[in-house]
DNA sequence: ACCTGAACACCGTTCAAGT
DNA sequence: ACCTGAACACCGTTCAAGT
């Protein structure tokens, strides 16, 4: 039967959940598929343009909160926490396909985190910057705290310090970083 | 004559200099280091290794500011661009050397960062997130930075918009919505 | 329109064997 | 101690040819 861009996005999607990105070729997926490597090259352009669908399909879940600027920001940024963290190697892929310009859900996330911003009080010019370095902090936490949970599900008992203790409350001290310097630039104040 | 590891990163360097991050492999780097790939193998233990090794020696110019921690932060991470723009894909290869804790260098930067945020005031167990926290932040703007940059020096004229007009002042406007996050959680406030 | 088969031009890493 | 040669097990992408 047909391949449809679907079941090549399920697929690819399982493989990662299973595998990680490391195995994530467009060879080990086509074999999955049980078709050629050069017919994923019908549907998608490249392998890039794959990711980018996969990300799409992660981030499915992460939508806009109808709130107040502070809480529409932490709500959004807590939605692409937990999105990234439900699939393994979810912040790197989703991470470079955001670098790439390939995610479609991420340009929304972004334009949502852009209006928070506006309407927080930041200067036109400056909302989109604003949003960009609230993304940078979530997909870098977040790509951090689960290399560290794959290294130690993976047997090491890695050094447990500081940083084992709650990353759902160090998450959020991180942000409000980010939020407190937002309102410190906003119109009002507050 | 013999391999030395300082050849090594010399010659990767400048591949990355030349061709960029995509094309500096190991058996390009032994092909021009006129060794068998394997030669490689008895200096560094893998790739990744080894990047992080042309990582430090990228970062070798970024150094400590003495001064109050609003400089010294603002200070470093200028200096930190700086070093990550004068090569290409630099910020890409130092995110993924520093994702990866293989460079020294980017731990040398945290520690600073870290003292510069205790300094501020940043409660202790807070201090290492908050400076992890300016540099995704340097190392997210930087490598979007440089991708544009490169993008239209191959020729594509990107939309120029707002995001060509004066990156070191968008830089700037960024790191101070930081800045100001962490005067905010600081005990003084200023 | 959609896919196969086969090729092109590569990869990172290992390791017996040589000097 | 340091390196070669050759192998192992792969890659992403293209494209004539088939259905």
């Amino acid at each position: 039967m047909q391949l449809h861009k679907r079941d090549v996005v399920d697929v690819a999607t399982s493989l990662l959940d299973d595998y990680g990105i490391a195995d994530l070729s467009m060879r080990r997926l086509a074999r999955e598929l049980n078709v050629s490597p050069g017919a994923l090259y019908w549907h998608f352009a490249n392998k890039q343009q794959l990711l980018g669908a996969v990300a799409d399909r992660i981030l499915a879940a992460v939508d806009d909160v109808p709130a107040g600027w502070r809480d529409r920001i932490a709500g959004i940024c807590a939605q692409l926490r937990d999105a990234l963290l439900s699939h393994t190697d979810g912040a790197e892929l989703v991470s470079a396909s955001f670098a790439a310009g390939q995610s479609a859900a991420m340009t929304g996330v972004l334009g949502r985190l852009t209006a928070a911003a506006a309407d927080a009080g930041v200067a036109p010019e400056h909302a989109e910057l604003t949003a960009r370095t609230v993304i940078y902090y979530v997909l870098g936490f977040t790509a951090d705290e689960q290399s560290r949970l794959q290294w130690d599900a993976a047997g090491a008992d890695v050094a447990q310090t500081v940083w084992a203790e709650d990353p759902s409350a160090r998450f959020t001290f991180g942000l409000h970083l980010l939020v407190d310097g937002i309102a410190v630039h906003s119109r009002a104040g507050t």
